[in-house]
RNA sequence: GGGGAGAUACCAGAGUGGCCAAAUGGGACCGACUGUAACUCGGUUGGGAAACCUUCGGAGGUUCGAAUCCUCCUCUCCCCA
């Protein structure tokens, strides 16, 4: 707990890239740092969810956070890493963005107004907006030679296949942005992604050039999933911190599913578990890796921080329904809300209760009627290969019929397609 | 502007008159195994219970029969100006 904050976050594999005297700066005073946030969408993902848990740690030793939303350098668009010119966002959409991603910070940060360490919410919009394209080049651009910036590997990249100038500019106004907050809330640190050292550096580089002051910059490693893929996607595409846009039980789904060494790795990263709490977890698990307890207490741990509580609860709920070892009879006594919640985010479908009287087949109802199945052959085919079960029992007759006694809570039809797709049928009057 | 090659299912890519709903590989999906894993192995991958129907860039044509031959059109690639 002595430890430093610098050693502790190399220990905990956060830090790629720093400029030299950090460690030193951090153990001499307390300072204001800050990360920026994209207002791409209208919600947070989790891949920012690293430089979010730097902020949280340089917090929690006692330095000020200041989270900075970008309205300005999200109408520029950040070159890094693309190969091609972004679209531009309309300003409605960026402002809805940004409350979004506002909302979602203060889930992470303390900023009480009262406390020394009390975190800043940011919009550069405020000091860019008013800001004259010729006061800008001539207030800052004058400080910046054209041959620093192009030396930058998000320059140099695009230069092959051309840039515009309002991209190239995007370092300045990120490196600004470093400046103002420098000059109005004595910020020395920014905090970022690997991928944004080249930005941050300029910030850093502006400061000693305007203001002739020392700045400083830390970057943590961009998570890498194991087998190379990129981090923070799955099937559904991003996994996002809005519970509307990737739900509770998705979400923790995700950081359950990660391999051994993923999880390992992502402890120390993306919970605030000391490292021997981590070690002595790695070693529970090592024992016996197939209860992979590394998964569940990183999936804990990281659901319980975005979404709380109550809907840690319920993503175990149902992941213990739809994974568990729990029986047709066990499900057909579940209560009928906790079931419903459990069951939130299975896409639903509707039919009529009169197929029922009919004795409709399955088949056809399966396909036809409420499109879980794109052809009567693919259903078949799928119950041949034993790959349907009903409410949890597996389903292995092409003929069967449906009847009110495959419903529970007397109009649902858990329906499961392999092992990890879920339907929900309801049938309606 | 001149010459050549090509367009086949999710992708890549065989097939050059019937045996073609179309080889093979990849992907995807399912199953067994397993740790809600990896690996491995097996299956499925246009619709239809079936008869059969609709598909091989588009539109016509030849033929008993066309992905396959002919005509036109659209697009792609390569070479020469």
């Amino acid at each position: 707990m002595n430890q430093g904050l610098f050693l502790s976050l190399q220990e905990r594999g956060l830090v790629q890239d720093f400029v030299p005297g950090l460690d030193a700066l951090l153990e001499r005073e307390k300072v204001a740092v800050y990360a920026g946030f994209d207002p791409t969408a209208d919600s947070l993902h989790i891949g920012n969810l690293v430089p979010i848990m730097l902020l949280v740690h340089f917090q929690r030793a006692g330095h000020r956070p200041i989270a900075l939303v970008g309205g300005a350098t999200g109408r520029v668009g950040d070159p890094t890493g693309r190969s091609a010119e972004r679209n531009v966002l309309s300003r409605e959409q960026m402002e809805h963005h940004l409350a979004c991603q506002q909302a979602q910070l203060k889930r992470f940060l303390d900023f009480d107004p009262a406390s020394p360490a009390g975190a800043r919410l940011v919009n550069n919009e405020e000091w860019f907006g008013p800001w004259s394209f010729l006061d800008f080049i001539a207030d800052v651009g004058r400080h910046i030679p054209i041959n620093y910036m192009l030396a930058k590997d998000s320059v140099k990249l695009r230069l092959e296949n051309g840039m515009s100038f309002m991209e190239f500019c995007y370092q300045l106004i990120q490196g600004y942005d470093f400046v103002h907050l420098h000059r109005h809330y004595g910020c020395k640190v920014q905090v970022g992604g690997s991928d944004q050292w080249g930005n941050i550096t300029t910030g850093t580089e502006l400061i000693r050039r305007m203001d002739g002051s020392e700045a400083w910059a830390l970057t943590a490693p961009l998570t890498k999933k194991s087998d190379g893929s990129k981090f923070g996607k799955s099937e559904g595409g991003n996994i996002w911190l809005d519970p509307q846009k990737t739900s509770p039980y998705r979400f923790y789904q995700f950081w359950l599913n990660v391999s051994d060494d993923e999880a390992r790795r992502y402890l120390p990263v993306y919970t605030l578990l000391s490292m021997q709490e981590i070690a002595e977890a790695v070693s529970i698990h090592d024992q016996a890796p197939h209860q992979r307890h590394a998964q569940r207490l990183l999936a804990d741990d990281v659901t319980r921080r975005v979404h709380g509580e109550q809907a840690l609860a319920q993503a175990r709920a149902a992941s213990d329904l739809l994974f568990g070892k729990v029986s047709r009879d066990q499900m057909m006594s579940l209560d009928h809300e906790v079931l419903m919640q459990a069951l939130e985010g299975v896409p639903v479908h509707q039919v009529s209760k009169s197929l029922l009287v009919e004795g409709c087949e399955w088949v056809p109802l399966l396909s036809d009627h409420s499109g879980i199945f794109g052809s009567r052959s693919e259903a078949r085919k799928m119950i041949e290969g034993g790959g349907l079960s009903l409410n949890r029992e597996k389903c292995s007759d092409v003929l069967a019929r449906a009847s009110t006694e495959d419903l529970f809570a007397g109009r649902l039809v858990l329906v499961q397609k392999g092992k990890k797709n879920f339907h929900l049928l309801v049938f309606e009057d």
